[in-house]
This record gives structure tokens, C-alpha cells and sequence, in this order.
DNA sequence: AGAATCCGCTAATACGAATTATTAGTGGGT
DNA sequence: ACCCACTAATAATTCGTATTAGCGGATTCT
């Protein structure tokens, strides 16, 4: 097996010491250091032809940083099941970071605990990056309050309430998006609106729980509450006599309207509809949903935007991106 | 910021020497080295006490490698166009991955030379890795060669024609599927059969020319080739004569399938048709083709186990995972 | 009796790159 | 002849962990 290169072998092959070597890498032209043209030329040549690259880890612990970001996702990235979830988020970290300059590394070596996996297992390399970005539709407590502890440079896509400290992080905001929504339904002349979702669970459904709660309150619209997994779910919200029904989670709207062609319900004649967002679950649906779209690939490029900030500057940094609104077809006046 | 713990210091707090609070802490207990039991204790309970964990960066350095697996792509991964061809494999990739403990690195950095990537390049990452997975259609021999030449740990997803030394690889046995598919039509009385495709190009077309050759010439039946690419390819096949037409590309395949359906050839009536694999290009169908499935994911999966294997005793592997046949309703007995 | 082995632990060193301190050489000014 | 400023490079050290060689005394083997 052929050892790997290091900047020795480079250093006895141009003829020059290791220090030079690594002072040529790092393009080092203070007044402290000197290097001659012909002598960095030489060392550039060696490098380019031999392919050398610099250990990671070896940088690590001598320098400090690496130029590498790692990404953490509490579940598998790429099944099918969860691949068009993550995949946005994905496509804006890689752009970024090749902006950036830097190098992804995906922690799937993280094992599976459980159910899902843990960030700090009983050789973490999250301290192999410089920093990372936390991905996933939630995110373990004791791991964020960890990272926040031993002072580990992160930031998680999606908003998180506090951790034994403040989270840094880049969300959507979801209540002033669902609060949009309300208002534009209220606008249409509803009176009387259901939600339909559990409100409560991950951060990102208390936003949207919350953004419709302030909003009906302050127009002073009239609203019910109904559990998307109770049977009948189409007869419970026929029944609120409400004119619009808002879904927490897209995937329940899709069974919905499934329901209420088979009921003979109308959508939006009888009852507008509007989502809170895409689906997180995939479906597959021909609805034109009012609703609003989650900036995920805007998501991910920021949040390795305000990672590299942290890593240069520190800071908890804490971002909410506006969601676009959907004019949809399923949202009607009254 | 607050430095870090290290072993120094669990040392010094637990009056022993560095050297036995790494011992202790892998769990040595060789004929080599010795701990007493109470040392071992009093040292495990500074670090419980301290929540110590030891720096991945130090540790890679002294072990000497990274637990970090490349993977290499022509193309980008993750646009839509070139996702459903490359999803699977890195499906199986990071499955596998996680269960030998290995991150992965995915090359996305690579800058696009002329039409695609070359890993070779002003600043390659490759050697950042233990070892790498190549994926791709076709592979750069040029970049082949330079890998094997320097002696870069690494695995082909895709079997590869000798690149000045055998490649490392695992494929799919396009021969043997393909053969076992030209067997079938034969037992079903086929007698005379057309080949639909180039028959030449990346590896993978090849062997299903040569499979579909070899089974030809072994059973006695008739044969012709007809260009994919020809105009009136529909009037082409019909005029050969033949009770079943073997496609390459299954993209092929569906334009054909609609053309005959316009030009009145029933399918599988008047002509069976079969297809050598899932389509590389995506194309939506819901023609139930004769043929065989890609296994994509094992191939993903065995290729990083073979890729571990490589790093820890040398070798170089070739395996072909065998492709399962798809009974399909497009090939029928005449 | 002398050699070999065991015991529990530590000092020394390796790993690869970055940083520091230092050296050798050169030319100019007084 | 001497000191100084400057150039171009290197030797030595650092980071935190893992490994190897070895310590001196006691026990066991031959």
C-alpha cells in the first residue's frame, strides 16, 4: 500500500526543506518569509505534478481550521424517502461552499442510535471540520446543548428554540407566512377558519401554529382546532361549519382532497383550502394548493454563508428567510 | 474560547502519565500492556467526570488515516437531470459507508474541464481521502490510468477495459442478463431477433452488444443491428423481419413504443420488445418492458465494501453483480 | 544459579503540517 | 575590517493522540 504523499517527499523532490514547502502551500509573502520565484515555482511544479494534497487532519491540529464543513443529518440523505426533503437543502450547501472554498463531509459514519442518529458518538469526528451545518426535521436537544457547550462552531437550517443557550440558525418564518395567509383568507371575507394539524412537536409546526393563532386573533376571526390523524377527519372539519381550512402538513391536505371528492365535498366552492408550506412526507399531488414555498435551497446557502461568519467572527447568528406565497387555486372568496 | 481538554490533562488530574490515559482509554489490555484495575478506574473517572472526548484530528494523525471515503462524479449529483441515474448507487454508497464507520466526501468541488470533470485537476481533493469511489457513464482512461499509476486507493462503480493495469470495480453482468434474456425469447420461438443500439461506446453498452452476440451465435438464431439514432426507425425494425427487438437504451425503447402505437405495430403481437436494463436517461413510462433490473444500490453498497477491503489488505478487485430479470409483458411466444 | 517472564507503568517517539527561531550568504556603508 | 540590512532558506518545535521500547524488581522456569 503506498504511503500517502506529505509535504516531506514534496520537499526532498523539489530539493527544499518541508518548511518551505509549507509556506509555498500557504502562499505566504509576508515580509517575515521569503521565497524565491524560481524556488516556489519549483515547489508549485512538484505539487501539481505529483497531485499532493494536504493532510486534513494533520492541518487540523497544527493550524486549527481545515476548510471543511461538515454535514450533519439526523436520518440517511439520500433514500427516496427522505431525498426530496433534503435534496434542496443540499443543492445550496454545495453551491456555497464551493463559493467558500470549502470542503463537504458528510457525517455518515454517525451510527444510528435508536432510532436516529446522534451527533456525538463514541468517536465523533465533528471536530475533524471547522464547523458544521445541522440538518433534519428535528434536532436532539442534548446534542444542541453539547454543541453549544463545548463551543463547537454550528448552524442549524431551521429554527430552534434555546438549547442551555441560544441556537444559531437560519429558518423560515413560518408565522409571518401562515399569518400572510389568514389575512388573505380574512381579506376574502372568511369568518371562521380551521386548523388542522397538531400545532405542537418540532419547531417549525409550533411557527406555524403560533403565526395562525396571532393572526386570527388580531383580525379577530373566529377559529377551531382539529387533529389531522382522527377518523372522520372529513366530517370533524365539515362540521366546524368553517370556510377554510389551513393544513399544517401538506401530506394530510392530499388525503383530504381525496376525501372530499369521494364525500362530495367541493374544494374551494365549499371549502377553500390552504397548506402551510410543502410537504415535508413526499406525495404526490396535481393540486395548485394555496399555500407558500419554504426557501429551502436559500436555507442551506445561507446557513453556510453564516457558518463561515461564525468560524471568522463568532456570534450566534439567527436568521428567519421570508417564504414566497402561493396564489394557488384552492383559496376563494365567500 | 476555551481550550480544549486533552490527555495531558486527564493525566495530570489523575496522577498518571499520558500514555496510560490513552491505553485506558482504548481499552488495551494486550499482553503488551498493563493497567491495574484501580489505576483504570481512577482514571475513567476523570474522564466521566470531565466528559472528555478525544480530539478526532490527533487521533486520524496517529493512526494514520481518515475514515474518509471520496466519491467521484462526472457529472453533478444532484440536478434533477442526472439524479434518478445517480441516486441509487450513492443510496447503496452512504448505507454501506455508515456501517463501516467511514464519512464520505463528495468531490462536487471538482471544477468542469471542457464538457465534464476530471479529477485531476488544479487542486484535486482525491488524496484528502483514504480512498475513492469513481461513478459515472463513462470514465476518463486518462484519469483511470494516473489513479492506478499512483497507486490511489479506489474502486469503479461500472466494470472498466484495463487502463494501463486492471481497474478495480464492481459492475452489473450485462452479458449474462442480456444472454439469459436472448435465451428466453429463443424458448418462446424466436428466431430471428434485432439488436436496437450502437453496441459500442462506455463498457456497459458494449457487454450487453457482446452478451447479446454470444447467446446469438450460441443458440443459431438470426440476427441484425439497426441504429438507435437512424430516421424511421420504426419502418427500419419492421422491415427486418424480426419477432423481437432487444433495445439497448430503454429511452429508445419508449419513443418506439409511441411510435408504434401511431404506425399500428402491436406490441407485444406483432413484435415483442425488450429492454437491457433501466434507462440512464430518465423517461417516464408505464410500459411493463421484458428485461432486467440494474442493481444499482448492491453495486453502490459493494463498492464501498470492496473500497475498505482495498485499504486494508491491498488488491485489486472485479466483481459482477448479477442483474434480475424482469418477466415484463412485452415478450411474448410467436 | 542464571535466564526468562511477568508486572504496572512511563519516557520517547511518530504522525503531518504550521510556526518560530535561527543560520548562512551577500552587498553596502563607514 | 567591521557592522548592518536584507534575502532565502532551514532546524526545531508545536498541536494531541497512539504506539513502542524499556524500566527495575519480583517471580518462575531450566
Amino acid at each position: 500500500m503506498a504511503r500517502r504523499l506529505t509535504q516531506q517527499d514534496i520537499a526532498r523532490m523539489a530539493g527544499v526543506s518541508q518548511t518551505t514547502v509549507s509556506l509555498v502551500l500557504n502562499n505566504r509573502a509576508d515580509s517575515e518569509v521569503r521565497i524565491s520565484p524560481e524556488t516556489r515555482q519549483r515547489v508549485l511544479r512538484v505539487i501539481r505534478e505529483t497531485g499532493y494534497i494536504a493532510d486534513p487532519a494533520a492541518r487540523r491540529l497544527a493550524e486549527g481550521r481545515n476548510r471543511i464543513l461538515g454535514v450533519f443529518t439526523y436520518e440517511a440523505v439520500f433514500p427516496a424517502t427522505s431525498a426530496d426533503f433534503y435534496h434542496p437543502f443540499l443543492v445550496g450547501i454545495e453551491e456555497c461552499a464551493e463559493e467558500v472554498g470549502c470542503d463537504l463531509l458528510l457525517f455518515t459514519s454517525a451510527r444510528v442510535t435508536g432510532q436516529r442518529r446522534r451527533i456525538f458518538n463514541e468517536d465523533s469526528r465533528v471536530r475533524l471540520a471547522d464547523g458544521c451545518v445541522l440538518l433534519g426535521r428535528t434536532v436532539d436537544r442534548d446534542d444542541l446543548a453539547r454543541l453549544i457547550a463545548d463551543q463547537i462552531p454550528f448552524v442549524s437550517v431551521g429554527r430552534r428554540d434555546d438549547a442551555g443557550g441560544p441556537v444559531p440558525y437560519v429558518g423560515a418564518d413560518y408565522v409571518a407566512a401562515t399569518r400572510a395567509l389568514v389575512e388573505r383568507a380574512a381579506r376574502l371575507g372568511h369568518r371562521r377558519l380551521v386548523y388542522v394539524g397538531t400545532g405542537e412537536g418540532a419547531e417549525s409546526t409550533a411557527d406555524r401554529f403560533t403565526g395562525f393563532q396571532a393572526a386570527v386573533t388580531g383580525l379577530g376571526v373566529e377559529s377551531v382546532q382539529v387533529r389531522p390523524d382522527r377518523p372522520g377527519l372529513l366530517e370533524a372539519v365539515r362540521a366546524t361549519g368553517a370556510g377554510a381550512a389551513f393544513f399544517e402538513e401538506q401530506a394530510d391536505a392530499v388525503v383530504f382532497m381525496q376525501a372530499a371528492a369521494e364525500g362530495g365535498l367541493a374544494v374551494p366552492e365549499d371549502l377553500s383550502v390552504v397548506t402551510l408550506g410543502s410537504a415535508t412526507r413526499p406525495v404526490r399531488t396535481d393540486t395548485d394548493f394555496a399555500g407558500f414555498l419554504i426557501p429551502r435551497r436559500e436555507m442551506g446557502r445561507r446557513a453556510v454563508e453564516l457558518l463561515t461568519k461564525v468560524l471568522e467572527t463568532g456570534g450566534t447568528p439567527q436568521e428567519l428567510l421570508p417564504c414566497e406565497l402561493i396564489e394557488g387555486s384552492t383559496l376563494i372568496g365567500r
